[in-house]
DNA sequence: GCGTCATATTGACCTACATCAAAGACACAC
DNA sequence: GTGTGTCTTTGATGTAGGTCAATATGACGC
């Protein structure tokens, strides 16, 4: 499970009734995140549990958007692409997150996992008819749509105005954030996306994604142990270098 | 009614009864579409009909949010800071747009007015009452999110990955398809806004706002009457500019 | 151990766009 | 008409980050 661009067709689907929804770990952002216990069963009936591995395409831009999903476990990249390959990554998801939005039916974007993954999956047509029911549902999916919005914002004041070292200590900061930070000082967060990723995320180059880190590990602000992933030395340097105040 | 920066102090307030949502001319995409008569009456009750002039500011970011609003006649522009002034805009809006989204209860971007316009607005917490019982208003409110976010990522791309030449002709093309075109060749557009609302859009300077532009000009591709707004001249061109194909 | 492959880092050079600066083009007041 | 303020255009020059190219590092298989 090594290359780079397997097709939707390579996942493994389990019933629901192997993995249904009440045994579901995921913590509090989810899809099915305050439901009833009769609410959590209806959605239940509907998905699907898949694992996908490393590197597998789940949804292609432009395809139909029949399904919708919610990550239970791994991480997934989004991103778009322009004609001759240049490539934008809208986001990255960890579980809790859910993935599927559509503009006249089709995705807009492509997503694919980055590491072993688990998904939830419900095919929209049913998952709509679950919404015309369950006002509770809606209200949910309305708050997270919603919270999406606000980051893309963000991220567009990022791309827009801010420079490299600012995109950078950004986005590591929000991966922080991301984490739920137990807030020690030393902070270590994982890193499942490669610097070509980081760089397709921000606007940059991996050369000035690369640049930029040893940069920050020379000022001792982060260390970057062999192990992967990337270390926090000094939080408050790097909130400034995010804002842009030195 | 000149100068740059009014607080929203300055915006005129009509009761409901003045100009009921009944009475709303807005077309198709508004927050009240596809509502009965008697949902429209019940989101009538609690809105208020505003007028604001040209420059004034309607929402500030990181404000208590308060209020939603719906954008019915004019245009408005939404952005956000970085605390040395550095500004992106997140959004142009007319007449059927809406705008207030927060994070956290705070406004997540600062909104003002191009023109004079008017507005159709709602107290939150009387708006979420309302959600609660009114199904139909939710479900619409959570398409326009949505269709907000594929704009939103549409729009990274283009900050993150596109030249200058296929910014401005994105951001040229977009406005075409928001005036509902009538297809004709000789497409009139009109811009509200000014050559550096335009930058801060797209992520460039004024001046290279302007660069491109009258290069476009030089083209053919675009002819800037005096009277203001842009004619395009050669779509299919445009279009071909807009997404890297030459 | 060694070889292979993928990804990350570092260096030298280049360019698209920003910055700085100066001149037009309007609009409105008087 | 003339003056004033704002916005746009054009030109000259600078630079952050891109591009091209050469190592370096690490993971995995044997």
């Amino acid at each position: 499970m090594r290359s780079h661009s397997h097709t939707a067709n390579a996942v493994t689907a389990q019933s629901e009734a192997y993995s249904p929804c009440e045994n579901c770990n995921v913590a509090g952002m989810s899809l099915c995140h305050a439901l009833s216990c009769e609410e959590l069963r209806e959605l239940s009936a509907i998905s699907t549990s898949l694992e996908v591995g490393r590197g597998v395409t789940i949804i292609n831009e432009t395809d139909p958007a029949e399904y919708l999903f919610n990550v239970t476990a791994g991480s997934v990249k989004l991103f778009k692409l322009l004609p001759d390959g240049r490539r934008q990554m809208t986001g990255f998801l960890f579980p809790g997150d859910f993935l599927g939005i559509a503009m006249n039916d089709l995705y807009a974007y492509s997503a694919e996992a980055l590491e072993d993954s688990r998904l939830c999956r419900f095919p929209r047509e049913k998952l709509e008819g679950l919404l015309n029911r369950l006002p509770q549902l809606e209200h949910r999916l309305l708050n997270m749509v919603s919270h999406e919005l606000v980051l893309a914002q963000d991220q567009m004041l990022l791309l827009g105005r801010k420079t490299a070292v600012e995109k950078v200590s950004s986005f590591l900061i929000s991966l922080v954030k991301r984490a739920g930070k137990p807030s020690t000082e030393r902070q270590l967060v994982a890193l499942p996306m490669g610097r070509s990723d980081i760089g397709d995320y921000l606007g940059l180059t991996t050369e000035t994604v690369s640049r930029t880190l040893t940069n920050l590990k020379k000022q001792k602000i982060i260390a970057i142990p062999s192990g992967g992933g990337i270390e926090i030395l000094d939080q408050e340097s790097l909130d400034e270098l995010a804002e842009g105040l030195d």
